[in-house]
DNA sequence: TAACTATAAATTGTCAACAATTAGCTTTTA
DNA sequence: TAAAAGCTAATTGTTGACAATTTATAGTTA
C-alpha cells in the first residue's frame, strides 16, 4: 500500500489529484478496509504531503460515495451493506438498461464487431481459467463498460464507470463463485449483443435489465449465506 | 432533502459546509452565471473566509457537476448546453422510471393520500396563477421528489434530488411556457399517481418515462427556438 | 459498582504566508 | 507587420502553525 505500488503513472497534475487517484484505488482494492477510519495526519505523512491537498481529495471521494464524513468526528471508508448493494444494483439496472437501449441505436458497426470479438475471448477464457474469478469479473465489467460508452451519453458513462462500477469492484463476492454462472452470463451477454446488432432498443434494454437483476439475485444469495455463516461461526 | 430546503440558515457545522450550500444556491439561482469564473480570492473575501474551506467546497461542487475545474487554470460554473440537457433528461428518465416502479410497491397508503392532496393543490394553483411559472416548476419538482422518496432507495433519492433536480432548476426555460403544458403535466401526474395507487409497477414506470421524455421534447423545442433567435438577432 | 463530570489528548477545522504555474503583455526580431 | 521569446502580474497549489471540537480517560459521587 506504500505510495510506490502501481500508483506510479498517477497523472501528477496536482498533489490533490494524485492522492485522490491513489486513495481511490486503495479503497477499491481493499487496502483500506471498509469502515476503517481515515486519519488525516496519518495518511498525509504516508503520502508525504500536507493535509490541505489531502482534504480536497477526501471531499472528492466523499462525492463519489467512497468515503463517509461526519463533521468534526472524522471520515471513514464506506461500508457496503446488504441493503446498499441492493440499492446499487437497482440503480445499475435502470442506468444500464437505458445504456443498452441507446447503444442499440448509436453503437457503430465496428464497435459491435469488437464486442463480438470480446465475447469470443471471454468464451475461451472461461474454458481455460475455470477458477480465476478475477479475470472473469474484469471481463464482465469490460463488457458493460463498452456498452456504457456506446450510449454516447457522458452522464451515463460517468455515473456507471466512475461510481457504480467502482463500488461493484469493492464487493469481493464474485457472482462467478458458482461454476455455472460465468457460462450463463456469457450467454446473456451474447443475447444482449445480438439485440444491439439487430438494432432493437426495446429488446436490448429488456435483456440488460433481466441480466442485471439476475446477477443481483446470485450476489444476494451469496451475501445471505455469508451473513448466516458469520452469525453462527464466530 | 435537508440540504436543499432553506439553505439560508446554513447549518453552521463547518465553514466549508456553509459556503458549499451557499455557493450551490448561488449557482442554481443564477447569481453566479453559467460559465463564469470562480476566482478563489474573490469568493473567499466575499464570504469572509480563507481559501482552505472554500477549496474544499469547490471540490464537492465539482463532484456534483456544478463546477468544472481545469488544473492550474481555474474553476468555472458549468454551462448547460443543449446536448448536456438531453443527457440529463435521458438519465432522469431511467432513474425516475425505476423510482416510480419501486414507489408502486413501496409507497405507504398515507403517502399516496398526501400525493393526491398535493395534486389537488396544484390544480387550484394552475387555475389561479396562470403565469407564475416559478410555483408550477417547484410544484412539479415537489411531485417528482416525493416519488423519489417513496422508492425508499437512498441512491436514487440522492442522485435525483441532489444532482439532477438541481441542474433542472438551473435551466430557467420553463416547460410551462406553453399555456397548455401545466394542465397536460397535471393530467400525467394524476395518471402516474393512479398507477401507484393501484400498485401497478409496470404501468407506473411506463407512464413516468413517457412523462419525462415528453417534457424533454417541449424543453428541446424551446431551446431550439432560442438558439435560432440568438443566431439571427444580435 | 455504576453513572456522571471534568480534564487531557487526539483529531479535525481554519488561517495566512509561501511556492509554482499560467496567462497576458511587452519587447525583440525576421 | 507578424511571429516568437521573455518578462510581469495574477491566480492556483501547498504548507505548517494555530483554533475549535470531539473522544477517551480518570476521578468523584451516589
Amino acid at each position: 500500500m506504500n505510495q510506490n505500488t502501481i500508483t506510479s503513472i498517477s497523472e501528477r497534475q496536482t498533489l490533490s489529484d494524485q492522492v485522490f487517484h491513489d486513495l481511490k484505488e486503495a479503497i477499491i482494492k481493499g487496502d483500506l478496509a471498509q469502515g476503517s477510519k481515515i486519519t488525516e495526519d496519518e495518511i498525509a505523512k504516508q503520502y508525504g504531503i500536507s493535509r490541505g491537498p489531502l482534504r480536497e481529495a477526501i471531499r472528492r471521494l466523499e462525492g463519489l460515495r467512497l468515503l463517509v464524513r461526519k463533521p468534526h468526528a472524522g471520515t471513514r471508508v464506506v461500508t457496503l451493506t446488504h441493503s446498499m448493494m441492493e440499492e446499487i444494483y437497482t440503480v445499475r439496472e435502470a442506468l444500464e438498461g437505458m445504456s443498452a437501449r441507446l447503444a442499440a441505436t448509436r453503437m457503430s458497426d465496428d464497435d459491435i464487431g469488437e464486442l463480438h470479438q470480446l465475447l469470443k475471448k471471454h468464451e475461451s477464457t472461461i474454458d481455460q481459467s475455470q477458477g480465476k474469478e478475477y479475470f472473469q469479473r474484469e471481463g464482465d465489467l469490460d463488457f458493460h463498460f463498452r456498452i456504457a460508452q456506446a450510449s454516447n451519453n457522458q452522464w451515463l458513462m460517468d455515473l456507471l464507470s466512475s461510481e457504480l462500477y467502482q463500488l461493484l469492484r469493492m464487493c469481493r463476492h464474485r457472482s462467478s463463485q458458482t461454476p455455472e454462472r460465468p457460462l450463463r452470463a456469457l450467454q446473456e451477454h451474447k443475447q444482449i449483443t445480438e439485440a444491439i446488432a439487430q438494432r432493437d432498443p426495446e429488446l436490448a434494454e429488456l435483456l440488460m435489465r433481466r441480466h442485471i437483476s439476475g446477477a443481483w439475485k446470485i450476489v444476494k444469495d451469496i451475501l445471505d449465506n455469508e451473513s448466516i455463516e458469520k452469525d453462527t461461526q464466530p
